[in-house]
DNA sequence: GTACTAAGTCGTAAAAATTACGATTAATGG
DNA sequence: CCATTAATCGTAATTTTTACGACTTAGTAC
């Protein structure tokens, strides 16, 4: 039953999610826990503005200042993730374990992707001495599997 | 003479460029010149918004328009790249040869560096057939030498 | 050189994305 | 339950990017 697994899945991160906010002493207000809840949901890396859109069903009064305050105190607590795009608007993810993205030149999907042997090699000498490295991740450009199915068309 | 060096290279940069927006069916306009030889001379990977400040200073009518107008158009013909960066403003570079990305969290500057060990190594298989790859990147976060120096004071 | 034509530019303004503000509301610790 | 303080709302300002019509210029052919 991989629908009840899902569930589960959510209640054990948004536990985890309130533990996280109590220990950086966040509120746990119903909003903030919409918007976690929303983009732990998602699989896409939605924008500000789509999160907005989305959770104007459940909570029709909330504000956009809300959903872009409280996306960046998430970040800047390091509870979600911004995702490095090349579009104008920022995107997110609640994802937090260590994670590469493929970027589809078409359809601007994101798609994350595990690479363990990458993970696991350290930097060259010369690259490693330009500073110090919090975070080593691949990003990679071109169509998704999507795209080529279409274009096939 | 390294400044001569220098020099020599940027018009090398400047008649490759020339070519290239020939071929590409792009007319040589003295902005457009201009645009990519401050972009060319640039190894901060400037903004739309600074390359404008610095390029009124040349050329003091220089609208908006078309620096962002120029800049999405030599990006469409591969003439010049937009970075993936987290922050609100796109920002560019003229180097298209193969590179990778250090960027530093305190001061935000980009820092370009090679990894011929990771360029040769391919992609496992699961993620080759995530769909068609035309590019493989790494960003690497952290803080750079200088800011880290900066610390130690 | 002159004239033609399409592309490019300028000035301005609209649109899109993000951030800010003061009044009000709600969560937390006692 | 009360007080305190962070968080939210509604709205508006700011910042970033894109669009529009009039005008200018580069490229081309004569």
């Amino acid at each position: 039953m991989p629908h009840i697994k899902k569930t589960k899945n959510l209640q054990k991160k948004m536990s985890a999610f309130e533990q996280a906010c109590r220990a950086a002493g966040l509120k746990l207000t119903h909003q903030r826990l919409e918007i976690y809840r929303e983009l732990a949901m998602s699989s896409d890396h939605p924008s500000a503005e789509s999160l907005y859109k989305r959770l104007k069903k459940k909570l029709p009064t909330i504000s956009q200042d809300t959903i872009y305050r409280t996306l960046s105190t998430l970040e800047e607590k390091k509870l979600i993730k911004k995702v490095q795009t090349v579009d104008s608007q920022a995107r997110f993810e609640a994802q937090m374990t260590q994670h590469h993205h493929l970027i589809c030149d078409k359809c601007k999907q994101i798609i994350n992707f595990q690479w363990k042997g990458f993970d696991d090699v350290s930097l060259p000498e010369e690259v490693a001495q330009l500073g110090q490295i919090h975070n080593k991740n691949v990003i990679l450009l071109g169509i998704c599997r999507e795209c080529l199915e279409k274009q096939k068309k």
